[in-house]
DNA sequence: TAATTGCTTTTTATAATAATAAACATATGC
DNA sequence: GCATATGTTTATTATTATAAAAAGCAATTA
């Protein structure tokens, strides 16, 4: 009882479709060669052939792999129900985090919530320890995790430390020469956004989408790997929040997109102090959009 | 074979000082006090009490702890060898890449280091999990981890990010009443440079610290978790850097206090503007310097 | 009836282990 | 003879099973 063996069950499905395409009385080609298609290791591949002897499939006699006869529905084998890995772990938890609203302080079960999100305890382990470097959860000091986030404290420091990283890359845009792809990729927002405020009665839905492509555009200018790491968690942080705050969606959601076609004209001008000027004037909205979000619901104050 | 089980011995070692304290034919108090006294579960006390009672040390009658002989030497358990802790390993780890200068691309065998730092491999995994967090590490597609820092660009991509954060720390700097504690601080820590400038020609080893505690005192005026906990990465890699470059460390070094000075100058004049052209241009310095201490360790170019 | 013990259930940290990968050695065929 | 294939061994990782510890509940006693 050890790791799960996927890679084994997937080379071996992959390989009896080989081998139905191969003649009977045909002859398989080398581990070497079947290894490297399937991209796993010899070992896999030989623990394959072996069990296709075994069923009768083929038969193994020094390096010929002869095949005997055609693969019937019940030579494929089941795949286990597949685990998440650790990234598609990160979504899930700071869905269910932000969307089941969790309490600050809440105590949580790595067994438990392991089976829940269908991992490892063990991965979900590492994965709570990497997310304690953003404060989300904290380590109890006798084992056990604590999630610490998100209180009003902590939107506040994250909106502040997002304008930190924004009004960085704003500086860093408006310096940019006029053949740079942003300007381009700037030109196709502003069409989206007067595009959508023109259905913005019927659509209003679809601007957290456009909101987190529109700060990510600005922010791509930026080419540093802590800048990206953390915008991974604001965006996602901001994202979530954005989708709760029901009240005034539509109005707030219009006045966000004229903000957006302010600050695009104001990077336009390429004056700094106009362009970040913009960007904080809707820094700001975008802040209290967070803390009115965090307010409707209750506890986290 | 599962956790170790240091924490039944020493509760165990420590409760046969108490029976020694206790004369023969006195009894124990009950297993709630002992727990709450000790620090550990009543699970742990009834384990110890049942071997006190198994090795004749006392008779265990209903609620009677009976204390029956001394304890003897013999009676003592040996401690096993304790593990570190996550936060001691983060020393060692970053300590080990630092100062062993390993190579960008090295695959790190996760059994192995553990051993080495004398870790579970366990804990050292879930350590390494989060550093991937600062892109130090990165996970290989089917596991193991390589080792991704510190290169030149992860030199300037840092140096670059220290600048944007202890901009921001200066702009929140500069706009603090008079009576924050921040500006005795800063007195203080004036008087410590000029004393070091004094006797540079003797102590210039010492201005690694002071750099340390001198970027430490600017930043803490932000309370913000993210921040602080990116501080952390920061001064260490700057820290083991600084001490490699042994190339005019001490002109280095008195520039660099000159530098400070200067800084500490613009701070007090309250003028942003001011004050953010000092740090920035001792931060340049400073990134300037870890670039030369790369270069001078030949592979990370 | 409040405190204490006995017993049970949860939960975490670690060791053992199966699956895989990689390395090395030997054999085979053109 | 030499390139390529297979056989064998070793190393390494991911997961599971499990002991240690904690927490909770029920029964008991002073």
């Amino acid at each position: 009882m050890a790791r799960n063996n996927t890679r084994f069950i997937e080379a071996h499905n992959k390989l009896l479709t080989i081998c139905d395409k191969t003649e009977i009385g045909g002859t398989l080609q080398s581990e070497n060669v079947l290894a490297a298609d399937l991209g796993v290791s010899r070992t896999v591949i030989r623990s394959v052939l072996a069990r296709f002897d075994d069923i009768g499939l083929i038969a193994l006699d020094g390096r010929e792999k002869a095949i005997q006869r055609r693969t019937r529905a019940a030579d494929r084998l089941e795949k286990p129900a597949t685990l998440l890995t650790i990234e598609e772990l990160e979504a899930r938890f700071l869905d269910w985090v932000l969307r089941m609203d969790v309490p600050p302080g809440t105590a949580l079960n790595v067994a438990q919530l392991a089976k829940e999100f269908g991992v490892a305890p063990h991965t979900l382990q590492e994965f709570l320890s990497s997310l304690s470097r953003f404060g989300i959860v904290v380590r109890r000091p006798r084992g056990g995790w604590v999630l610490h986030g998100f209180t009003k404290e902590y939107a506040l420091e994250l909106s502040d430390f997002r304008t930190v990283l924004e009004l960085n890359s704003v500086q860093h845009l408006v310096a940019l020469a006029t053949d740079h792809p942003i300007w381009a990729r700037l030109d196709v927002l502003e069409q989206a956004h007067l595009a959508l405020l023109e259905r913005i009665d019927r659509d209003y839905h679809d601007f957290s989408v456009l909101d987190e492509t529109f700060h990510e555009a600005i922010n791509s200018v930026v080419t540093n790997r802590f800048v990206k790491e953390f915008q991974k968690v604001i965006s996602l942080v901001f994202h979530y929040h954005f989708q709760w705050n029901k009240a005034d969606e539509r109005t707030r959601n219009a006045d966000a997109i004229q903000e957006h076609l302010a600050y695009i004209d104001a990077l336009r001008s390429r004056d700094v102090g106009r362009a970040q000027a913009a960007a904080l004037r809707h820094l700001a909205t975008s802040k209290q959009t967070l803390l009115n979000a965090l307010q409707a619901n209750s506890h986290t104050l």
